[in-house]
DNA sequence: GCATACAGTCATGGATACAAATCTTCGGTA
DNA sequence: TACCGAAGATTTGTATCCATGACTGTATGC
């Protein structure tokens, strides 16, 4: 909640944060508190801390006195994660729908444009935590703090394959053309239109992140 | 997730949240690592975790290089969170509806009727975990173990005011009647009559775990 | 009289040292 | 050859030590 400050357990949690998202630390394998503090030249305090943040996170499983492992892809489990997705995003579409007021929306409008394409990006993990952000922003527009709390929450344990749904050019026009146009049901305060929407979105944007990560999860397991 | 080993820490970590919830240590105070360090007989190192984990669970807030308070209680925080519950609770029946069977749910029904009063308990804080109990196992009975995760996510941001709902004998009389008409809509197969009773069932219990909550904080207030 | 600056004290963040438990490996035996 | 056991090595868990940064109180200048 209240962290961020630079220190340096919270720079290691982000450096493990994206190795792990990046696969450079492969699902299932062992990690030792000494071999990061020697990789990043820090004590094991810091570190230790920093794992401890990332089981929190659902990144890793710490097993007491025996070490922490990368925590294995299971696609049903990520299944189950998308559907409280689903749940959630739905709450925040029926709050953002009666609390947002039309500026607020017009604004989320205009920066996720398809024409103007503002931000545009081809940097997969840059588009990835742009998406994000967007469905963020309709969780906190209605003013719910919490609903965004637990929807990061959510997002943090699907991060992994979501990120590989913005590989390719076309998923992100089309993640472009649905934000708005779930922006624009809103604005008509067409709240079941945007729900259709939002779930027809969600769907699509696992469907593909799950074939891809199948397929990225095949090729490493071939090498050895 | 993975964790309860008999470690310090966890021991360290169970005790403090007891007393944050019981109220002997009060919300917005501050706790220093040494002093909790000397009570408990222990190094700064196992109370540093244990109150990283507090922290991560919400319970108390860490600010940098000042220190760590027992966080306040915000009853506007506490409806948001209330309001994201009833959603996962919803999600939670229509996965129960769909995927549990008669036995499972007559099993949960048995154990929550008003005329057995199965387990029943004055013991607020034990009343708290078996109620709890009850909607974790609707939530896991339909195989989504995430979806459970989150739940008890919540439970526990807005367990220091739940438990005070069953200081009252009323209280619990109620949630057993409440509990056992939930599961026999269920059995029906009536998705909607029990998402409209688990509403009103936890609607009820905000409601009244809000207004005594409201009292034991100004008991204790006045007295400074 | 008030505000600001400086110094002292203290708590946190990180590093190092030590203890305990688990895993590994090597040797012996059935 | 396969299995069991013990000793060594490695790793996690805990304690202590050091350094940096934050709060407090006082003194001084305006």
């Amino acid at each position: 909640m209240a962290r961020s400050k630079q220190s340096t357990n919270g720079e290691v949690f982000e450096k493990l944060r994206e190795m792990i998202l990046n696969f450079e630390l492969y699902p299932g394998s062992r990690i030792t508190e000494t071999e990061l503090a020697e990789r990043f030249s820090v004590s094991r305090t810091p570190i230790r801390e920093a794992l401890q943040r990332l089981a929190y996170e659902g990144h890793i499983v710490i097993m007491p006195k025996q070490g922490c492992f990368v925590r294995n892809i299971d696609i049903d489990e990520l299944t189950q994660h998308y559907r409280v997705r689903i749940a959630l995003e739905m709450l925040s579409l029926e709050i953002a729908c009666a609390e947002m007021s039309d500026a607020e929306l017009e604004a989320l409008g205009e920066a996720w444009d398809p024409v103007e394409q503002t931000g545009r990006t081809d940097n997969s993990e840059k588009m990835e935590a742009r998406d994000e952000s967007f469905h963020i922003a309709l969780a906190e527009g209605g003013g719910n703090k919490a609903l965004a709390h637990y929807l990061q929450q959510v997002n943090s344990q699907i991060r992994v394959i979501r990120r590989l749904d913005f590989t390719n050019s076309d998923r992100i026009d089309r993640t472009y053309a649905e934000h708005h146009e779930i922006v624009m049901k809103l604005l008509a305060r067409d709240l079941e239109g945007a729900k259709a929407l939002m779930t027809a979105h969600i769907t699509r944007s696992e469907e593909f992140a799950k074939s891809l990560t199948l397929r990225q999860l095949a090729r490493p397991l071939a090498s050895i």
